[in-house]
DNA sequence: GTATTTTGTGTCAAATATACTCAAATTATT
DNA sequence: AATAATTTGAGTATATTTGACACAAAATAC
């Protein structure tokens, strides 16, 4: 094979985490190096010749932030030729949603730091990242309205209204697209995908104690599957 | 930028294409040189030094098949170190619908032979295309039933029933999801993506004259910018 | 001229979504 | 200690959408 081809093959990751007070917020790296050296960058680095694309993220977020992955996605592959001010280089781009209590990082070598970033008050990022972590919110906050990926996003217990200000935070953002309480729980409950836990939870302030839930994944898979899963919300005009 | 990469990439495309006798089809070519030599594969090649990849491959379409893309959209990027036996090939790929008059094809150079292939009656494929068709096709599947991207395999004026018979080719395929007649028209019609035209067609046996119809983009657009389209069908168990 | 085929249109019941109402279980207030 | 405020849980009524089907209209076939 004579191919003389000079493409170097990158992977880059927007990692999205939420608490219910700072609301959904990105992980950025702040480069060390040029291009683009001390601004902020998605995380992401170089393919090895004999790695997988979803290994080589892994690697990279494990290297450069510390956090570990509960859901990778890949979301699109950037291939404009002039992305990269040195040379060639093609983004395969993917998203991750991490659980709150990853909130640990460490700054490595490539990264002089690291650190969490409120969505809607982000730095100038390097290269094309912004487009890259505007499309990959487009895909969530999409994704969010037919699968129920939000649980990633939250501990393994939760009370309902977490769920709900999760998915008010995110999708209902900008848009005044407010969720009904007692008619989400209701959708949620016959799609069984919820499930009641013996366990309540007192309130910080007032009010009753909030019953706990679980996500049930096998009866969400067992429905995938099946090819019977509904959208979470419906799809209006 | 001192990186020892050696990777190479490539592009490969699913081009599907529609007429009401023999269904939906895929582009395939018959694979002059080894790998694979003599056996058919998806329509592809790599990507050179300076051009996009959405560049890559309309020119490797047209090398190869002679065949210009109505719709191209990317689907996902293959990156197992293994897929390719000689060396490591990552494959950007990408998914394309073409209209029924575009059916005259020419094999070239890197091809012996290019053909139509019922989608039911696939050869044996090399490398992972086989991997790549079906996921092509599961999200052809999916896209049609909640955005209409079904009319570009279709001619620019068509009858109703040709739209009906193409949406049950494709989606009610195996399974048996037949879909009504009236309610289908009444969806389109309520969304206003369907224009009808002055215009009536003969029908080939006997039968009510058909009304023809045309695609309304504008509206379509509008409404989808907008933020206020609908699918195209429900979403039940 | 009558049957057959295919399209265009309308109706109606069932399922779903949406908008509320109100009781229950707490803490906060006076 | 009583009452207000807060938040959750559950229910009910109405509007909207879907899905099934009936039937007239416009042509050809017999």
């Amino acid at each position: 094979m004579a191919i003389e081809q000079h493409i170097l093959l990158a992977v880059d990751a927007l990692v999205l985490g939420y608490t219910p007070d700072s609301g959904l917020s990105a992980l950025l790296i702040k480069r060390r190096y040029s291009p683009f050296e001390k601004m902020w960058a998605l995380p992401g680095g170089f393919v090895k010749d004999d790695e997988s694309l979803e290994d080589a993220v892994s690697r990279e977020l494990e290297e450069e932030t510390g956090v570990k992955i509960e859901y990778l996605e890949q979301l699109y592959s950037f291939g404009k030729p002039d992305r990269d001010p040195r040379r060639r280089v093609v983004s395969v781009s993917y998203y991750a949603l991490v659980k709150p209590d990853i909130y640990q990082l460490h700054a490595t070598t490539d990264a002089e730091d690291v650190g969490w970033f409120d969505i809607n008050k982000l730095p100038e990022l390097a290269f094309d990242h912004r487009h890259i972590l505007e499309m990959g919110l487009d895909r969530v906050r999409n994704k969010m309205t037919y699968e129920p990926i939000g649980f990633n996003l939250l501990d393994e217990k939760f009370a309902f209204a977490d769920l709900l200000k999760l998915y008010e935070a995110i999708i209902g953002d900008n848009k005044k697209l407010i969720i009904d309480r007692a008619n989400f729980k209701k959708k949620l409950k016959s799609l069984g995908i919820i499930e009641e836990l013996p366990e309540s939870r007192k309130q910080p302030g007032s009010g009753r104690p909030a019953r706990l839930y679980r996500f049930n994944r096998e009866q969400y898979f067992e429905k995938k599957n099946r090819g019977v899963f509904e959208m979470l919300f419906p799809h209006r005009s």
